[in-house]
DNA sequence: CGATCCGTTCCGTATAGCTGAACACCTTCG
DNA sequence: CGAAGGTGTTCAGCTATACGGAACGGATCG
């Protein structure tokens, strides 16, 4: 309609050369390995561009070159996890994952909050049946219980939580709570009362198709407010009784924030220089 | 000594500017987060170079960008853990993982065997006393007992295994057997008992430091030999009799390999690209 | 033995990344 | 209050350098 839309972004930002490795080495990932001629036609680019790129990702050890295939190796895996592993959320939540995994028989999941999004960072336990969840997915906070969980314990302690999230209720008109095409004013007030059963009871249900298994979700906050994301523990048909594995979540994730908090109090004397992740202001 | 080395290797590979992207990423990784001036003084780079590498990074969605410091995001889990649950070794071990996790109440980890180094990709259990591994850390196969169970391994069909591993024994001098300073020729009598006794047993045994916790190592390898990564299981201190853990791990790799030699049997029909890290020859 | 694939190398060229200086902004300190 | 020093960001020019096309080895297939 109006001028605003400049198309492929004019890109005053610099440095298209390392655009384009990451574009080679995120169509290896998706392709799960290809070659260099195979690679230039996908992308446009010619061969010997290609080829250029791709022994530079070796050299650096990013991507393997076995016969006549290149692929990503593990050194994305290694730096995503020391990125996880030096994660204070992760380092306070893995004892009470490993033990809550283990009483229930079912399986626990780490998130991450960042920017609007959960990060799934972190799985204790495996069950064949269960819903596929991929490390480091990421999704958006209007879906899949982890999200909803934390947008409602946002909204506790105020509306300025990040700063800009003041339509936090009405975006999450997105959840499938089997109520996909209301309309827009029943919708507000459905998830409003979610939102508040929630938060009444501290933690989210969601039960899967055909009442196959049963989620339950919490955010994991600090002490002063801010939501650094949640813990999910997702136990499989008719294992138990679903209210102990409720109660049991609630447990653990008290002993998180527990454990979280004491982290920030002996970490944050003389803030070392970013805070992890707490928006200050 | 000889005119051999070429300082800095004059680089005839191309493309250094994406050398310099991931050292920058590297070193955001590293120390945790960094500034731009910060990254520019310790790279020896002007600051608008990096200004002009950090926000590509954060345009791709590999960097983040709170405040003044710029971390490493999420996307690097997700594009390795993509990687991980490709893999036919980890969706042919994860329930085994588990369930071997569960019943010896240890910690489990799966190593991938390439190029003569052993990659952690995933573990099932936590235990705090026990030895801290990372997820993708890689280390060289002639140390923490995973490596020398698949060196072992190797050795049953015949030598030629990978093509340039004919001194897989005498590399393996490495072991911390609690006998690091014995005469090099003795080492390799030992090392060859070693092995044997591996593969006699089927397993590897290693015990902490003052007995604090036990490792149970076995490799896995295909049908017709080739060595695919190892399994392992680490039980703390007294828990139940060791001898059980052992037992039960060698059942697991034997669920494993079958899982995945059919696996293979399934999937190697018109072998799609690259048949998966099979060398073939 | 051509015919086709593949990956790799080479080189000229113009593009695009690098630099240093100037800018805006914020604390802090004199 | 206004220098002083610390950020991150922008701009314009120069030259290094990444790009592309063509030519080169090496397989595999008919």
């Amino acid at each position: 309609m109006d001028r605003s839309l400049r198309m492929t972004e004019p890109s005053r930002n610099r440095v298209g050369t390392t655009e384009k490795s990451f574009t080679i080495l995120e169509l290896l990932q998706r392709e799960d390995g290809a070659g260099v001629t195979e690679v230039a036609t996908a992308l446009g680019m010619s061969k010997s561009t290609v080829h250029s790129h791709l022994t530079t990702l070796v050299e650096c050890g990013y991507v393997t070159h076995h016969d006549t295939q290149y692929h990503v190796s593990t050194k994305l895996l290694r730096l995503g996890g020391r990125l996880r592993d030096q994660s204070p959320l992760y380092q306070a939540a893995r004892i009470e994952m490993k033990s809550l995994a283990a009483e229930t028989d079912g399986v626990v999941r780490l998130y991450l909050e960042e920017e609007d999004d959960a990060t799934m960072i972190a799985q204790e336990g495996y069950s064949p049946g269960i819903q596929e969840r991929h490390l480091g997915e990421r999704t958006p906070l209007t879906e899949s219980i982890a999200g909803p969980v934390m947008l409602a314990e946002r909204e506790r302690s105020g509306d300025e939580g990040t700063g800009d999230d003041s339509t936090t209720v009405e975006d999450a008109t997105g959840d499938d709570d089997s109520a996909a095409d209301r309309e827009a004013l029943d919708i507000d007030d459905d998830v409003r009362d979610r939102f508040d059963r929630i938060r009444r009871r501290g933690y989210a249900v969601e039960t899967g198709p055909e009442g196959s298994d049963r989620t339950f979700a919490g955010a994991l906050s600090r002490r002063d407010g801010t939501v650094m994301g949640a813990l999910t523990v997702t136990v499989p048909g008719e294992t138990g009784d679903p209210l102990s594995a409720g109660d049991r979540l609630l447990e653990a994730v008290e002993r998180v924030e527990l454990s979280l908090t004491s982290w920030y109090d002996s970490h944050a004397t003389f803030s070392p220089k970013h805070s992890w992740h707490v928006h200050s202001n």
